[in-house]
DNA sequence: GTCTATATACGGATAGAC
DNA sequence: GTCTATCCGTATATAGAC
């Protein structure tokens, strides 16, 4: 599978994204008219997640978001609580939608060949749509308050296991070779984060999603299946 | 070569640091006594470090800094010219102590396979011994002011140049296989970066720094090296 | 060389008009 | 629903005593 066809198949539509965040935050969202509070989340979080690349979370002003969003900061505070309630409400959206496209996209029955490029495929793909978010997830996951903070532990645990559970499983089956599956598992995500953490990097050298997710599935291929026999 | 051995060799000693800090920055620091200003200095980036890998060095005021470091604001301003100035001094004192460190280990007349085996050693001690520097100069960055932020991003693809080059040679030698080696460069590096970047994750699967250069150069090595041939 | 006290600006947040 | 005006705490930085 392409990117294209990835994006075309998981219409991670920026409407059901802001509404899914409605849903999950009714009580504290002081305004009534639904077509109104996604309107103005997705000016909010976008200007919010712009920003944040560009300086960070905390040196992020309401001011900023503010000018940047269109809305005055009155009508900023009908929406959240408290600057850090955004930070919240990114974080808890990104993991939610983690969770549903990977249960949309990976099928028990699978080989576990199958299963890994699949996983590979999907977390790249995921995270180029959704780029912005894995970034500022990744670089204020520490900076969140002490509940906030080990939630986002537990959702990087979360997609590391998956790939530990596919290396055990390919082991057992006898398709992949021995080799240390929490390692190997760290190692796939950290180049999967790279993506999405230097983008500038990979931008100048003009590489396309779908050729870094051809060169990590090699990789982890080239390390995972046993080696060619000598017969 | 073990870490405990890397350490014991190259002595990056607190004093040495402070030192080159002090000559480096003599005409902003308003303290003549050296050694007064060798001590304090450790005092006050200990201290920023910590507090930042903590809390993020937006957030930290100078009012932490001045109390983990045990000077008054006061005396804090006669060390620098204001809190940016730290992160630059930062940025800059890691940004040597890693060319010089890679010139001392890294003899142009290894093989390539010993050359890449240092290389990754090296890389992976260093951020070891000075972890919260890398750490440190991981997550500004993107809060550097453009000059500032330039030079990280030099930094990043000038250590990177020295695994592309050795990949390179490996190649033309005949000793690696055919790869990309910009994204295999990348990929080492990644990876490298993962070890400073989670270490929650590591330490509390006990996993060592001899463990984790060991696994990064099979995996790597398993990679570059050609197949073995069937006969 | 180090301290305390303070100047000044900017931050998040809210009240109340429209 | 949205805006403007403002409260009030805390930030960086410095002046000047010791």
């Amino acid at each position: 599978m392409t990117y294209e066809e990835f994006k075309q198949l998981f219409k991670l539509s920026k409407e059901n994204i802001y509404k899914e965040i409605l849903i999950d935050n009714r009580q504290s969202i002081r305004i009534k008219k639904e077509n109104t509070v996604i309107k103005n989340l997705e000016k909010i979080f976008e200007a919010a997640l712009k920003i944040s690349s560009r300086k960070g979370f905390q040196a992020m002003s309401m001011r900023d978001l503010s000018r940047a969003s269109g809305l005055s900061m009155g009508a900023l505070y009908s929406y959240f609580s408290g600057k850090a309630a955004i930070m919240d409400m990114l974080r808890h959206q990104l993991e939610n939608t983690i969770k549903r496209i990977f249960q949309e996209r990976l099928n028990p029955d699978m080989d576990p060949l199958t299963k890994l490029r699949t996983a590979i495929e999907t977390h790249l793909y995921l995270s180029e749509a959704m780029r912005l978010w894995f970034y500022f997830s990744y670089m204020e996951s520490k900076n969140m308050n002490r509940v906030e903070r080990e939630k986002a532990m537990a959702a990087e645990l979360g997609t590391e296991k998956i790939f530990i559970d596919i290396l055990n499983e390919g082991r057992e089956k006898g398709a992949f070779r021995r080799q240390d599956p929490y390692l190997t598992a760290a190692a796939i995500k950290a180049v999967l984060q790279d993506w999405y953490l230097k983008r500038w990097k990979y931008s100048g050298r003009s590489i396309t999603v779908d050729q870094y997710a051809t060169f990590l599935t090699d990789l982890i291929e080239t390390f995972v299946l046993p080696p060619p026999l000598e017969s």
